[in-house]
DNA sequence: GCAGGATACTTCGACGTCGAATCTTTCGAC
DNA sequence: GTCGAAAGATTCGACGTCGAAGTATCCTGC
């Protein structure tokens, strides 16, 4: 048969004292969440072996996705973080010279950052060992049922993103 | 045909640059962060307006879990937190007097903590809003197709819990 | 041209979490 | 019995994030 998860033993537990618990939104939404926690805790340890701090890469990978450069705002966005605490990122990336802060030459107000070649370097060489945790676990479907799951995952993220709830 | 939700456009915005993307595997790990942090937020907002945080929440939901008493390490283990941070919060439910700490008699090392029936009340009466939002967007699957995604997604979890990736 | 509002980044203060250290109590070896 | 190691909660200092305030700049309407 089939084995169990953690996720089983969590819904197993509070069955009892929720009887009205539905065990296959309970299980989805818990096994996303676990998932999810996973990915990033394995992440984070993969990159510190290339003296990397999660929050490192993620801000050159954000970087890396406008094309190597973008306003602390666009990075904030895109981070969905307060655009106030990317100064101290990006600061600390300046110090390590992965990236420099460059004057809008056209409006005096904005500061484009901007990675260096070392940055992007240190992006590149990162990028490999941050997705391979990602097809590993996935590796668990075939190609066909990862699709089904993408798919799936699609509608209730459409549903997410659509109406709130009625009051 | 299927909308496209968010992940697609992020998906779309990557695939130029890293061509050997998987759309499947990176829009289901997408899906799974993006949906995680969406019940977050509501769920937040829905505690708020019944005066509670979402912390606040967590720690009596870690306790009625067990009972209505537990140790701090208990909690901290239950909730993936460090014992250390539970001192704060076990401090600022005591004193809206939703939770009591109990010496233990039997070792003076330990302190249980114990729900109020104030705690347990206030606990009973989020308890609803919280599963709320995630029946809604489960709700955009048939039945059939939760416990598959629900089957799905416990197949990808055994993976991660299983042995890590080799060398 | 200029006054007032909007925009963009940064600074500041507060907060939550964590690892390490501390202090007490318990347990085990001898 | 006693000593040292282990276990449990807490305190402390550091760190990352955030909202609000601050500062400089741009833009729009008049």
């Amino acid at each position: 048969m089939i084995d169990r998860d953690r996720t089983d033993e969590h819904v197993a537990r509070w069955l009892p004292v929720l009887p009205d618990l539905d065990p296959d939104v309970e299980g989805a939404v818990t096994r996303m969440s676990v998932l999810t926690r996973h990915l990033r805790e394995v992440k984070d340890r993969a990159l510190a072996e290339m003296d990397l701090q999660e929050k490192e890469y993620g801000t050159l990978h954000a970087l890396a996705g406008r094309g190597g450069r973008a306003t602390p705002s666009e990075i904030a966005s895109d981070l969905r973080m307060a655009p106030a605490s990317i100064t101290a990122r990006v600061d600390a990336l300046v110090r390590r010279d992965f990236v420099r802060r460059i004057p809008s030459p056209v409006d005096r107000r904005r500061v484009d950052v901007e990675l260096t070649d070392a940055g992007r370097a240190a992006w590149r060489r990162a990028l490999g060992v941050v997705g391979d945790e990602e097809h590993r676990v996935l590796g668990a479907l075939t190609p066909q049922e990862r699709r089904l799951l993408s798919d799936l995952l699609r509608r209730v993220a459409l549903a997410a993103e659509g109406p709130p709830a009625r009051p």
